[in-house]
DNA sequence: CGACATGTTGAAGCGGTTCAAGTAGGGTGG
DNA sequence: CCACCCTACTTGAACCGCTTCAACATGTCG
């Protein structure tokens, strides 16, 4: 009680005791493995709301799993626009698309405060040489990110402004159940500028479709507050992504 | 004819003697390493015009490094509708969104006879567990496909028709350039059609665009024919992707 | 409480789509 | 080798979904 030893993994987690390692990097890992996988990552970091993980130009060093709070990655686009391309909610990884150049084309700004793990890549490497079993969900968690952005950019070249944002919402109350929560209830962390940008839509237009969705009885919006009423619906609307396997395996 | 023997390497030419190796998988391994490579790779596949490399449905066991030829790769998206996520040309590797659900949510086509070399991943993964710069070139391949997926998240998100078909045209020269052909001259071996899906445009706007074009004689358009006449004047309406980084690192 | 950012709603304008018609190539069969 | 056909491509004109501009409402934070 009285001890003036800290406790350590208040600074730093253990994977095996995170209640993400099922969604996180050390998914499918055994003990052993994950120890190893503990003793190289470096710390855990807090990122205050609005602060950034990393920005365009910044050396690659790391990956970063999240642990709590959420994140969106944008690339800067001519003057001091910004494109973004995706949020991360926790046990995602931050980073990926920065191994090939050694340096970040993008910035990871906190949406609200957040903590990550951060990963030196070099010895995420090296322990992935060792480790076959985090080598392949590494290039799976890679892989997962290719397929996830060709479902974003069928949406963005064909589909309605109603299709994006009932995608948008799906996607994000699958991932909150994903994480245990709710998956028809949720806060966003996001504002309707950020859903705009990811969606390629005014934020007026976003505005007015959350507005419709709510006359129409699909879901109940207050400012950040969603509740999903209609999922049904919404899913009529939203581009199966990826492509329904029910339908294509059966 | 009389003799029994036949030449092996008609089938199956190794990485070392491929002029493509330096663009290709191999790119930095040492002699020892690519024999390693080559020993995997099962064999030379040849695709005709129109024929599926894979489809939607089928399972995953390889990627496919382009000899000769290209592919366009689309989702299936609702009916009979598809949508273009890329082309590929010799050099480039196929397959990698797939890894993560072991079968292929997308089709690869042959724009025209094409060759590949095909690598089955399972091979490919055992042995960039023993050669980590294998590896490390997998990964970084990865990354730069999520990076280039970015690219044309924002190309569809934001910009006019102008400027994402300028971004194409110069895309595609680059790429040429890259194989040792010309960067202003060279013949497109997708349709109006291919063109406008990937772009997220209509086949009429990409058909205008081209006349515009040329009509401001930026390019010179016959059929499946360019020449780039003035690159600086489309650089200027296209997207810098990845963003200048002559600019953002001073 | 006031000030500023964020979100909503309305109205006009426009870029790109859609529909429609026409042209040009490329391949096939006679 | 030419006539034919079918697909790919081009061009024009009307239409529409979304953007833009503008004003207002609501939260939030010092």
């Amino acid at each position: 009680m009285s001890k003036p030893v800290v406790n350590l993994d208040d600074i730093r987690t253990k994977c095996s005791s995170c209640s993400l390692y099922q969604l996180c990097l050390p998914m499918g890992l055994e003990t052993g493995e994950m120890d190893k996988l503990d003793s190289i990552i470096k710390r855990r970091r807090v990122v205050k709301k609005g602060e950034y993980l990393y920005q365009s130009g910044d050396n690659f060093t790391s990956l970063y799993a999240v642990r709590s709070g959420s994140f969106k990655s944008f690339t800067p686009v001519q003057d001091d626009a910004e494109q973004i391309v995706g949020f991360h909610l926790p046990g995602e990884l931050i980073g990926m698309d920065a191994i090939s150049q050694h340096q970040h084309q993008s910035f990871s700004q906190a949406l609200e405060t957040a903590s990550v793990c951060e990963i030196p890549f070099v010895h995420l490497e090296k322990l992935s040489t060792e480790v076959p079993g985090l080598q392949h969900h590494l290039f799976s968690l890679m892989s997962a990110e290719i397929q996830q952005e060709h479902c974003h950019v069928t949406q963005l070249a064909k589909r309605t402004a109603e299709s994006r944002l009932a995608s948008f919402i799906l996607d994000i109350g699958k991932r909150f159940q994903k994480l245990g929560y709710s998956g028809t209830e949720f806060n966003l962390s996001m504002s309707r500028n950020d859903i705009a940008n990811l969606l390629g839509l005014a934020v007026e237009t976003v505005s007015r479709i959350f507005t419709h969705f709510q006359e129409e009885g699909l879901l109940q919006v207050e400012r950040k507050h969603i509740v999903i009423n209609n999922s049904a619906a919404l899913q009529q609307q939203a581009l199966p992504c990826p492509p329904d396997e029910s339908q294509s395996a059966g």
